[in-house]
This record gives structure tokens, sequence and C-alpha cells, in this order.
RNA sequence: CGGGGCGUGGCGCAGUCCGGUUAGCGCGCAUGAUUUGGGUUCAUGAGGCCCCCGGUUCGAAUCCGGGCGCCCCGACCA
């Protein structure tokens, strides 16, 4: 019992790890719902992380929040015929209010696509309406079989974007935008090399077009949607009569859109940065950039080390730099070490008794395991040095899961067989695809996986090659891989 | 929905088969020492409707019946 002190070895244990780290990190806790989840404060620091550094790309791209209600009419969703089918077996239905029966049971959201789209038909008149640019931030529940703290719960945070168009070439250029928005994100501030790419018809968002995603890959190899975005056509806009006056004077339905990233993503940056000590967070996400542990034997030594905590924790404070000092007493500094480590924290500051002589500190990067991470810088110019290395960090950690994400990745061509090894094994395989349903159902029946999507960036543009199970000629290439 | 497992201080468990005084242990927590450049050590202490209801019994955490809840595997699942 006492042996074990940190989280369970992910090659002992990978799910295990996993709700090690998110409770010993304190990310997130059990809530005496099943399958409902309290996301502490450490937690919730990362997806308000995750938030600005969304919001900040939405704004920038000319869209404004809003807020719709929990609450949808049940008839709204028994609108489109696609969505209410997908829908239906997961929803949370209020069927009595301050006592008395509903006339009509009200829908606990699930995603706002119907009322929005009733909003938008109210709202939208004329083509000088458009386009309708709205994101909202908001919480929606889906009465889920299986759950997992942050990648799957009943209820969930997310933000999801509705927009609506004049034009099918508009409504695609913005369900492109929008997706290119969560790559960016994903690889620049979560450094989690994503592949964009589009979703087969089986795996389609219910009632779109089509639909777009980004996938990652996990550090057991399994893969996440970690973000989607779905171009709705027109189905939405004719289900709930969304139409506009064209130049012409003519009436035309609308092109809608929708896009979406929630706190799963969250589960994304644990999986796909973590070791056995436990979480690694890359510095623009993390909520502590900076932890300074002081090194002290006895009050007088403690009095000369504090001074000098306080004073480098007010410098990095003052550049902006995510500082906490560490003066909890009666805790080792060994034992905080891993306490810090184990909570994701990029940057440890080490100040003792020769640091306060020296004029230096010692600075040891959670990237980088033992003595190889650990530097003495002086205290002058600390903050570019700390800058430097949180840079340094950043960019080592997405090098990290990009070399990962590579060295498991196969290409496979023509040899079904060679496929399932692949996918057996716990790999991604990327292969020729024609998306029909029952190759994909094929393939979902012998090796339990589907396609993940086909990536918008093809190895080899503008050629075709033999689809996986049938041969027949497909376009495109396609990642299949084991999912969460 | 099918199969399996489990409900005992905050957490993890022992005790249940074979009923019997104050229900134990580890971790955590509190207080005080000690220690502090990689998870110190010790002392003292606080903390329990033994999941719920009913039955058997002089006596139930333990046996019997019923119920509830949770976990795992499968099925299902944007």
């Amino acid at each position: 019992m006492s042996e074990k002190q940190g989280v369970t070895p992910r090659n002992e244990d990978y799910s295990r790890w996993y709700t090690d780290v998110v409770q010993m990190a304190e990310l997130a806790d059990y809530a005496p719902v099943r399958g409902c989840m309290i996301i502490l404060p450490y937690g919730y620091e990362l997806w308000e992380a995750v938030r600005a550094g969304l919001d900040r790309r939405f704004k920038e791209t000319g869209h404004r929040n809003a807020y719709f209600p929990l609450f949808i009419p049940e008839s709204f969703l028994k609108k489109e015929a696609e969505h209410v089918e997908g829908f239906s077996p997961e929803l949370a239905v209020v069927t009595i209010g301050g006592g008395k029966e509903l006339e009509e049971p009200l829908v606990v959201r699930p995603t706002s696509e119907t009322i929005i789209g009733w909003a938008y038909a109210k709202w939208i008149q004329s083509y000088r309406d458009l386009p309708v640019l709205i994101n909202q931030w908001a919480n929606v529940v889906r009465w889920e079989m299986r759950t997992r703290l942050f990648l799957r719960t009943m209820e969930f945070l997310w933000q999801e974007g509705h927009t609506a168009h004049a034009t099918y070439d508009e409504a695609e250029e913005e369900t492109r935008r929008m997706l290119d928005i969560y790559r960016d994100f994903a690889v620049t501030d979560a450094a989690i090399p994503v592949i964009p790419g589009r979703k087969s018809d089986s795996e389609k968002f219910a009632g779109a077009l089509h639909s777009y995603t980004i996938e990652a890959m996990m550090g057991d190899r399994r893969a996440l949607q970690s973000g989607t975005s779905h171009n709705l056509g027109q189905n939405f806009a004719k289900a709930f009569d969304i139409k506009y006056l064209d130049l012409n004077n003519e009436l035309q339905y609308c092109w809608t859109t929708s896009w979406g990233l929630s706190t799963r993503f969250i589960g994304a940056m644990i999986m796909a940065h973590g070791d056995d000590k436990g979480l690694r967070l890359p510095p623009r996400m993390a909520p502590i950039q900076v932890v300074i542990v002081p090194i002290y034997k006895d009050e007088a030594e403690k009095t000369a080390v504090m001074d000098t905590v306080w004073r480098m924790k007010a410098t990095l404070r003052d550049a902006d730099i995510r500082v906490h000092v560490d003066d909890r007493e009666g805790q080792t500094p060994g034992f905080k070490y891993n306490d810090w480590e184990m909570r994701g924290v990029p940057l440890r500051m080490e100040i003792g008794p020769k640091d306060v002589q020296k004029n230096s500190v010692a600075l040891a990067r959670r990237d980088i395991p033992g003595r190889e991470g650990k530097q003495f810088v002086p205290q002058e110019g600390i903050v570019t040095a700390v800058r430097n290395l949180l840079d340094d960090i950043q960019a080592n950690m997405l090098k990290q899961a990009t070399e990962f994400r590579d060295s498991n990745l196969t290409e496979v061509v023509g040899d079904y067989q060679r496929f399932g090894e692949i996918i057996e094994s716990g790999g991604w395989a990327l292969t020729w695809f024609s998306g029909d349903r029952e190759e994909e159902q094929k393939i979902k029946e012998d090796f339990q996986c589907v396609s993940r999507c086909f990536p918008l960036e093809q190895p080899y543009p503008n050629q075709t090659g033999p689809s996986i199970v049938s041969g027949k000629t497909a376009q495109k290439m396609a990642f299949f891989a084991r999912s969460y």
C-alpha cells in the first residue's frame, strides 16, 4: 500500500491511470448522480483556458456570444427527421413542472440546433440579415450509458456555434474556417497535433450534410474526436423555416452550420500529454505555469529564502506569468516536487540558501525528467529565462506528441488482413476508403472500429486507390482507429 | 438488456463462510516535535446510522427474504 504513492502506471492499466490523474490532480470529482461530475477549481481553470483560447478566435472571426434556453419543446426535436432519430435515445425529458404534468414535455437540450433554428427563423428576413454568426457557452445533457470523467459525462460544458448563410459556399467556408480554428487552437495552445478531416456518412452528425472533425491520438493510441464542425446544408432551415429574401426578391432557404468543442477536450489534454508521474500541461494552457518551492532548514534561512521567493514571484507575476508559491509548512521539498509534477505544472523553480547566496534559482522542466531537465539560472533576467523555457516546453510537448502520433500511423493499401492487424495492435491505419456504409459496417463488425476521418490533407491528392474492404475505386484515404 | 463483482470512519480494505463484550488495519486528517536541494520519522488524537426495510435469535456487520445503489465485461452509443 505505502509502496504506491503516485498514479497507476499507464502500461499497467491505462484507464486507472486516467482516473487516478483526474482525481489526484484534483481536476474533477464524482457527483451523487451517476454519470455526472463536479469540475474542481483546477479542472475548471483548464476549462477557462480553453474558453479564453477559443473565445478570442471566435470574436476575431466576427462571432458574438449569446445564450439560449436550457429547455426545448419536445416537438422541436422532431422537426428534423435524422436529428430526432440520432438523439431520441439519449434525451432527458421534463414532464412535470410546478407539481403539474406539462402540456408539452420539455427536453433538456442535448444540443441547440432546434431552438436556435426557431429563433433564426424569426430574426432572418433579408439577405441583409446574413450571415448570422452566434456562439453560446452552455451545458448540455445526454443520457449516456457508460460515462467517464470529462470524456463522456451525462452533463457537460461546451460551446456551440450556430451560423446562417445565404449560400452553400458561404456555409461550407464557415464550417471549414471553424474547423481550422479548432485545429489551430489544439495545435498552438494545447500542443495536440490533431488531424483535421471529414467524417464518413455513417459517422456524421444527425441531420448534417457533412461533418468535419479534429482527431487526436491519446497516450494509449486510441483516437479521440476533439472538436466538430458541421455543414447542416438546408436541412434545419427547411425544418424550421429559416428563409430570406434575396436580391431578386425571391424567397430562399438559409444554409446553416454548427460547431462545438466540449469539456472532453480536457480529457484530450490529459491523455495526449500525461506520463507516469501524472499530468503534463502545455504552458499556454497551464493554470500555473511556474511553481516556486522554497527550501530552508531553520528560521534564519527561511527569512532569507522567502524574501527571494516573494521577490521572484512578484517579478514573474508582473510579467504576466502565472506563478504560484508553495509555502506549505510540514511538507518536504521532495514531496512538493512530486506533487506539482503530478499536477502537470510545466516549470518548477527551487529557491534555497545556496541560490540566495549565488543570486540564482533552479529551474526544472516537467517535459524533461530528472537531472537533464534541471538548470541553475541567475535571478537577474529571470523573466526572459522563464519565458524562453516555457516557449521551449510548449514546442517540445507538441514535438513529442507529434512524434508519438506519427510513429503509430501506418499506411496500408489493399490488404484487409494487414489492416486488421494494425487496428488490433492498437495503431492507426491510413487506407483508401470508399466511405460506403456497408464497408464501414463490415469493418466495425470485424475489428470494433470505425473510420475517424478522411484527412483534409490527403497524402496522394488527385489519385485513387482500392477501397479497403470492397476493392472498388476510392477517391480518398481515411484514418481508422479504435476510439473513445 | 445479458453475465460477473461489490456496498463496513474521507479513501482503500479486513472481519461475514462458522452470530457472542469497547468492529480492526493502511492511507488521509488534527495537534506537537523531528526533518527539509527528490515522496522524513515519531507521539498523541478526532472520526463509524457496518446501504435500506423486514425476519430468525437471548444476541445480527455476520444467517434468511425483499429492496436500493455502484463498479467491471458485453450489447448500445455524433
